[in-house]
DNA sequence: GTCTATAAAAAGATAGAC
DNA sequence: GTCTATCTTTTTATAGAC
């Protein structure tokens, strides 16, 4: 419950900035380091091992996706508008640590892709009282999936064709008149 | 227009499985070899660098995309529900070029995040005539792109929460009525 | 066309000074 | 806690025999 050191945190941040920027390839202890304004002996320090940066952002995104889900449950516009709005990629914390799994998970590491399942079994459970029924809950959460799967191409650095704006706005509306309760 | 040899054809084969089994990192040239049986100077013979396999592999996606995009064009059930049927993986040629090029796009690779753009586009002029409006065309192309997104996850081999059976088939009818024309 | 052998660089990790 | 120096292994690529 201590505030972590800042070092740590500053060494994690750019691990992530890394993956999703590089993709695990270009994540390597050096890059990281340097992204970090670090020596690589000092973020050895930190995380002993390449498994234990990982475990660390796995952790991490845990943390924001519960503060998360409980957001998504007390919105006032509604579940659902809420989820498919904070699909399109805000560049917050969440948002990073999300991509930044998403991309250890495709680099065939299986607690990233456990971690993936459980986030995604988290936001179904908030939603589905809120759907018409199986179809329509999983309506609402593979748009979300593919809001985001846009946003992750290019490393988030590349417009993609996400809706935004009127369109996102129509979007909305569209799905909760389809799915919505 | 000849046809290409048997071995380099195997070897992108392998190149491509790496990718979506492994992720970038493990898609090594000795893993690729090893996975094509011969050896590392046979398959540097066929593709001089690294960048030239991941070339190959563009030149490859694209050649399945144009021929996917005459399909759904003239498939019989409708465009939408042919095109989100298939994208539920069923491990063709199309779905494994696809996803080992979204590998390469995720590691940072340009050329490779334009062919997923181009991609998306050349769908996306097929379904524009069967759709009501710009809002129902984004619903059909983000389901498409979240069913491809969760059979990404885990490299292929975790079954994810995809719809299949009864459960896409009336996910096909809500977008339908949500989306067609 | 396909192989073995090897070079050159980059990767993860350890040791020990400060 | 953070650094430099070093070791080991892996990765890309080259050279040249068959």
């Amino acid at each position: 419950m201590s505030r972590p050191p800042l070092a740590r945190e500053k060494v994690l941040d750019a691990f992530e900035a890394l993956l999703i920027g590089e993709g695990e390839r270009g994540s390597t202890l050096d890059a990281t380091a340097r992204g970090a304004g670090v020596s690589k002996g000092g973020l050895l320090y930190h995380f002993a091992t390449k498994e234990a940066l990982e475990q660390a952002l796995l952790e991490r995104l845990h943390a924001l996706v519960d503060a998360d889900v409980a957001a998504t449950a007390a919105a006032p516009e509604g579940p659902i508008a809420y989820f498919l709005r904070t699909s399109v990629m805000n560049d917050d914390a969440l948002d990073r640590a999300l991509l930044a799994v998403a991309r250890l998970a495709q680099g065939g590491n299986a607690a990233a892709s456990e971690a993936l399942r459980d986030v995604r079994a988290k936001w179904a459970d908030v939603l589905r009282p809120h759907t018409r029924d199986a179809a329509a809950l999983d309506l609402v959460m593979l748009v979300s999936d593919g809001l985001y799967f846009n946003n992750a191409l290019g490393g988030g650095n590349v417009p993609g064709p996400t809706p935004r704006g009127s369109a996102l706005d129509a979007l909305v509306v569209l799905v909760e008149r389809a799915a919505g309760v």
